[in-house]
DNA sequence: GCCAACGTTGGC
DNA sequence: GCCAACGTTGGC
C-alpha cells in the first residue's frame, strides 16, 4: 500500500466553497484551464489527500481536506457552449483538459490563514505561500502536510 | 483599486 | 523562435 501524496487546491469560497463539498459530498473538480494544474492532476492517484484552500477571500488559507476518489476525466465543461470554461480549441476525439473527482473528508473548526502558513513555511517548502503565485494546484510536500495535518 | 507574477497570443 | 502586448490570478 502506498502512502497518499499530498496537494493543495485552491478554490474560491463565492464559486465553491468547502461548505459546498461537505453537502454534496463528492464533486468533480472542473474548470482547470492551466496547464501546470493540470498536469498536476494528471500525477494524482486515489487516495491522494488535498487540502482545500480558500482564495481570494478574508482570510485566504486552507480550510479542511479531501480525498481523490476518481482520475482522468474528461472536464465536461469545455464542450459546453453555455459555460464559462468552454474551449472552442477543444475537440471531443482530443479533449484537452480533464479533472478528478474529490471526495469530502474534512473541514476545520478554524481556518489555517495564508500568514499563519507564511510564518510555518517558505516558498520551496508550500509553493501557495508564494508572492504573487497563481497556481490553482500544486503538490504539498510530505513533511508539510504532516505538519498541516496536525493544524488543521 | 493596485500591482506583481506569470501564462497566452500573435506579429514578425 | 522571439518578444511585446495583453489577460488573469489573487494578495494586499
Amino acid at each position: 500500500m502506498n502512502e497518499p501524496n499530498y496537494w493543495l487546491m485552491k478554490s474560491e469560497p463565492d464559486a465553491y466553497s468547502i461548505d459546498n463539498l461537505k453537502n454534496e459530498g463528492v464533486t468533480l473538480w472542473d474548470g482547470i484551464r492551466n496547464y501546470q494544474a493540470r498536469n498536476f492532476m494528471r500525477k494524482m492517484i486515489r487516495g491522494d489527500k488535498v487540502f482545500f484552500y480558500h482564495s481570494n477571500c478574508k482570510p485566504p488559507g486552507i480550510v479542511g481536506l479531501m480525498e481523490v476518489i476518481d482520475l482522468n476525466i474528461v472536464d465536461p465543461t469545455q464542450f459546453d457552449k453555455d459555460s464559462k470554461y468552454f474551449d472552442p480549441k477543444s475537440k471531443p476525439e482530443n479533449p484537452r483538459w480533464d479533472c478528478v473527482k474529490m471526495r469530502y473528508l474534512y473541514k476545520s473548526n478554524k481556518i489555517l490563514s495564508l500568514p499563519e502558513l507564511k510564518i510555518l513555511f517558505n516558498e520551496e517548502d508550500l509553493l501557495v505561500v508564494k508572492k504573487g503565485n497563481r497556481l490553482s494546484i500544486v503538490p504539498v510536500q510530505n513533511h508539510v502536510a504532516k505538519i498541516l495535518l496536525e493544524k488543521i
